[in-house]
RNA sequence: GGAGCCGUGGUGUAGCCUGGUUUAACACACUGGCCUGUCAAGCCAGAGAUCGCGGGUUCGAAUCCCGUCGGCUCCG
């Protein structure tokens, strides 16, 4: 095996680390900048924040977003994006870039899905025609994409999956790992190996333990959030990061709820991704501690505070629930766009709040006071 | 004065001719829920009209007949 074992410009350093939880602090340095972690990626599949321009992603705070391989293959394909200098040029973004490996597409867009030894074989969501998606193939299009971070291929299983699948995906999985680390040549793009076993105890052990020994530069937790329940999530986090190497960053991938993002940071992980926060903006609900608000409702018609009081973000300072619950029922823009700005900010912040809050050992309390905030 | 057309939930309509698959359908609006490595400015669900009104025919009428009220159009 070839594999890369370093990586041009790439380099995670933990720089404090919270006495009473797993919580701690890094710098994670890459070909496009630092970043400070735990850090939440905004999920640009399509080559953007949808709502949001670049500008406003970074004025937010925010140095990494998520892009997708298999959306972007098919979509405006790699050549145009090779030819536009690499995504980070294509798309107006000098930030940091991680890209996923179409893996979950796989599982998601599910029509006729194929999975064989070699690869995953399904239907394109655009025009129906059968496509082929192997490790390699992946790497390619992901180096080719110039992403900061590629994700490894892997086959993500929905929840509740059967113990013999899981369990035969579990060792499809470590091959697939191998050959993205065989296949992988962008000196200047590190790739996560990623740790499935769904939520199963021994199963997900197993991976992580046996993902580890692969020696990524770092690992992404993969097939959760995908509908069981949070405490399962959280053992399922325990479990994963008890195997895996202390000094590289660990990735949750599809966390991103205020309260799930601060209990996984609480127990070790470092990075996130989801496509919560501005899904549920543009169908009309604000991310607010105790978990949503949908500015649909009645109740907010005449309703002059801003959606969360001790808020500092735009939508918050200008305007209020009324304008807002208008603006969604009016299916304007501006609305979608506000409460992409006002969810964004919240998960900044909250990250914000837990790198200073392991800096000073006070992750407990700061998450004992937001399990208690309630915003109505 | 005469003739014709129309009157169905909040709004706009379908059904009427060829009564019974109508516990009256659809769209929008309204109310609520959902969304976590984005096929998602989306999806799901709910409330809401006994069919202008009265009478008749019929086993059965939103559907046929008569009358009546209201609106519109045309002719005088």
């Amino acid at each position: 095996m070839t594999a890369l074992r370093t990586t041009e410009g790439f380099s995670f350093t933990i720089t404090a680390s919270d006495r009473r939880t797993g919580a701690r602090t890094g710098i994670l340095t890459t070909p496009h900048g630092e970043v400070a972690t735990p850090c939440f990626m905004p999920v640009a599949t399509q080559a953007t924040v949808k709502a949001m321009t670049p500008d406003e992603v970074a004025d937010l705070g925010y140095r990494m977003v998520l892009a997708n391989a298999y959306h972007l293959w098919l979509r405006p394909g790699v050549e145009v994006i090779s030819a536009a200098g690499g995504l980070h040029h294509f798309m107006g973004w000098d930030g940091a870039i991680l890209t996923d490996s179409g893996g979950y597409q796989v599982m998601s867009l599910g029509k006729d899905v194929k999975i064989t030894p070699e690869g995953a074989s399904f239907r394109s969501h655009l025009d129906g025609s059968k496509i082929f998606l192997s490790p390699e193939d992946s790497m390619r299009i992901q180096s080719a994409l110039g992403a900061d971070i590629a994700m490894a291929l892997d086959e993500c299983l929905p929840y509740p999956a059967e113990r013999g699948r899981l369990q035969r995906s579990l060792d499809l999985n470590l091959d697939w790992a191998r050959r993205c680390l065989a296949a992988h040549d962008n000196p200047r793009q590190a790739l996560f190996g990623i740790v499935q076993g769904g939520s199963s105890a021994d199963l997900r052990a197993s991976s992580a333990a046996r993902m580890a020994e692969l020696d990524f530069p770092g690992y992404g937790l993969g097939g959760l959030s995908v509908g069981e329940p949070r405490e399962l999530t959280l053992e399922m986090i325990e479990l994963s990061l008890a195997e895996l190497p202390q000094d590289k960053p660990r990735y949750l991938m599809g966390v991103g709820d205020l309260l799930g993002l601060a209990e996984s940071v609480a127990r070790g992980v470092d990075l996130f991704d989801s496509v919560l926060p501005t899904r549920i903006a543009r169908n009309s609900s604000a991310l607010v501690a105790s978990g949503r608000m949908n500015l649909r409702n009645a109740a907010y018609r005449e309703d002059p505070r801003p959606v969360d009081e001790t808020c500092g973000c735009y939508a918050c300072r200008s305007f209020s629930r009324a304008y807002l619950r208008h603006l969604v029922m009016a299916k304007e823009i501006l609305g979608f766009h506000l409460l992409t700005v006002h969810n964004l900010f919240q998960l900044e912040k909250l990250t914000r709040d837990l790198r200073a809050a392991v800096a000073s050992q006070s992750v407990g309390a700061l998450l004992d006071s937001l399990a208690a905030r309630e915003v109505e």
